[in-house]
DNA sequence: CTTTACCCTGTATCAACTACAGGGCGTAGA
DNA sequence: TCTACGCCCTGTAGTTGATACAGGGTAAAG
């Protein structure tokens, strides 16, 4: 027996922390703003977690990876928890999501190319006028 | 004498929200972290601003618009300020900048990619079974 | 003289975490 | 068995770039 069973309650604790790659202090956040429930603990206060812990942060990881804020992560997880999930209803919150990923693309575009065509005219030399600081500077 | 000169304190007194188009908070926000110079004040503890807050305040926007952190704004206002002012310099540190830019553009395209392909997938329907769960989902 | 509109200070709030202080606990090696 | 090390616990404060509000003063118009 390796890794034996000793106490049932011990038996197959998971460090979540490792097993997701998420930070401790990060765990603890989601527990508190009740984006994940609170685990069982041990006799000592020790959290324990299992593997639903695990799909559950690893879901709220990848929405957050695709710029899902942590409202809308809490929106997609209540349906899946409630019985309202419906495909149709995801997909809508998705798509709302998309849309604002593509503002927010567009507004960087056009950021860049005022940006780019600003520096473009720069001379880099050595002296004090700069046409970056004259195109931000009012007259 | 329409705007005659009453006060010699009070002469071409402006208002400087309304002359930029900023937040009131705001503008007082940017003087207690040093971005704006404290103006001076009447007797009774009123600000006074002069065209020289215009242009600086005009500045900051402009630069905020464009991307660029207030800490990085901080750092092109002390080449201003200083003597510090070269061309180059500021050249490198907007060319910094737009190479963040381009990154963050890349990111969301990611995002967008892979979230577009995910909802394309769904069915839309009334139904409890969703791609774009699953593809969140771990195992 | 009163109303309205603005100004003042100071504090709290938002998102999404991160960092730290100050303590307890568990385990590995000497 | 002692001790050192590393991790866990709670609670609080800091980050960025503002915004909002409470509670009070003042300036200017009718």
């Amino acid at each position: 027996m390796t890794t034996s069973q000793r106490s049932t309650a011990n038996l197959r604790r998971i460090d979540l922390s490792r097993a997701t790659g998420c930070n401790v202090e990060t765990i603890r956040y989601y527990e508190t703003i009740g984006i994940l429930p609170s685990p069982p603990r041990t006799a000592k206060g020790y959290r324990v977690y299992d593997h639903e812990h695990v799909s559950r942060l690893g879901f709220v990881m990848r929405a957050r990876e695709l710029g899902f804020t942590l409202e809308e992560v809490r929106g997609l997880l209540s349906l899946v928890d409630g019985d309202g999930l419906t495909c149709g209803e995801v997909q809508r919150r998705a798509q709302a999501h998309l849309d604002d990923v593509a503002a927010r693309i567009a507004d960087l575009q056009s950021i860049q190319s005022v940006l780019a065509g600003t520096v473009a005219k720069c001379t880099g030399k050595d002296v004090p006028e700069c046409a970056v600081i004259d195109a931000l500077m009012p007259a």
